[in-house]
DNA sequence: GTCTATATTGTGATAGAC
DNA sequence: GTCTATCACAATATAGAC
């Protein structure tokens, strides 16, 4: 954001240089409470910083926020949209993403419900998710995506090595089988009657397990 | 909520009653901003009354939401967790679930994205949640569940007609493929390139696809 | 029950010293 | 660049008339 200079001085409380700690504050702030939950306040104590620096690096709250949330925009869905995008296999694409996006939200647990949770509120925010992906128009990524999918469905269908599916509803279905546990967090850990670790345990099950689910799905 | 009287007075601006219409604002509201997005004063202005008058009738803005969130919460899983629990055989479980799930979700789309933002922020309201199925406290709902489905997934396996599966796994894919697509809405139509009608006949496709991808994925 | 003030606190944002 | 002090307004909540 409207950096005002680059200086970067050395012996800082924890270096990482001020606007980096802020912004690392900030996602763990807003991933807290959502993004109107938050206060500046507590995102500035957070940092170790007092709030009037938030606004020297950021200027408002609101360009604060969407500052934070093309970063985590970032760590979503570029990764699986390249996978599915390449010249791989299919059964390649499915492993990898799920391989991919598991390990990934193992590491970030609580993005999806973050990122989720943005989109119910602020839906226009949408395009950025999709599109910080590869820089493409998001519009182009959809077309992209179904179209490499849609051709490798339709080939396997043909040499009766898949059953029929539309593309949308099998990267929709993968999507969902990926993210949702985690956006659902709460709900999953009480249904399943786990703690953290036990929750962690499961999705590297699931990641083991998950693949031969999916595959089993789409046989002839 | 701590209801003052219980005299209901007809020929109101559009009767249903002031508690209630509040409430239906209140929930229109929270849904549209998140509960503290959300503003009284929109909500007294949904309802067509003044603001001091929710607070007649709710106390506080913490009060309205837990109420709000409580109606909710009882949409979301009650129908599918006594589906799961019942003596049905596990196929008619899954279909019946897919078909309930996706059906009531067509008439409260935004259902699931609340929901979850609410457990994102709230992590403590999940038990009420998954306990307003049926009045079990939440962790007897989830052993009542898994008990149900792990034996009959047992039973299946050892016949031979069923692939070996955790029943916290296939619960889990179950609500993943149903809930998610909404939960995620903005996402997908983007992704997908569908406007709201055509979003929706996704759905009404997927609820006629669903359970056969579903049960494909279970077989040996 | 419902309204019009109004009290009170919370919160984003800026000014200005260092 | 970073802090302290403070402004201005937004937002919840209450008092009291009708």
């Amino acid at each position: 954001m409207v950096k005002p200079s680059s200086q970067r001085r050395r012996g800082a409380v924890q270096d990482l240089g001020t606007e980096a700690r802020i912004l690392d504050a900030a996602h763990t702030v807003f991933i807290r409470r959502g993004t109107s939950g938050a206060r500046m306040q507590e995102i500035a104590k957070e940092a170790g910083v007092n709030s009037a620096l938030l606004h020297y690096y950021f200027r408002s709250k609101a360009k604060l926020s969407e500052a934070v949330f093309r970063r985590a925009a970032a760590e979503l869905l570029p990764a699986v949209i390249a996978v599915l995008v390449s010249d791989r296999e299919i059964e390649d694409k499915i492993e990898a993403v799920i391989e991919i996006e598991l390990t990934k939200l193992l590491q970030a647990p609580y993005l999806p419900g973050y990122i989720l949770s943005e989109l119910a509120h602020h839906p226009e925010r949408t395009r950025q998710l999709v599109s910080s992906a590869t820089g493409m128009i998001p519009e182009d990524v959809g077309r992209r995506v179904l179209g490499a999918v849609r051709k490798q469905i339709t080939a396997r269908v043909r040499a009766g090595t898949f059953h029929p599916i539309e593309p949308e509803q099998l990267v929709i279905n993968l999507l969902s089988l990926c993210i949702f546990p985690f956006a659902a967090r709460p709900m999953v850990s009480l249904l399943l009657g786990l703690d953290d670790g036990e929750f962690e345990r499961f999705i590297v099950r699931r990641r083991r397990q998950l693949p031969a689910f999916f595959l089993r799905a789409l046989r002839p």
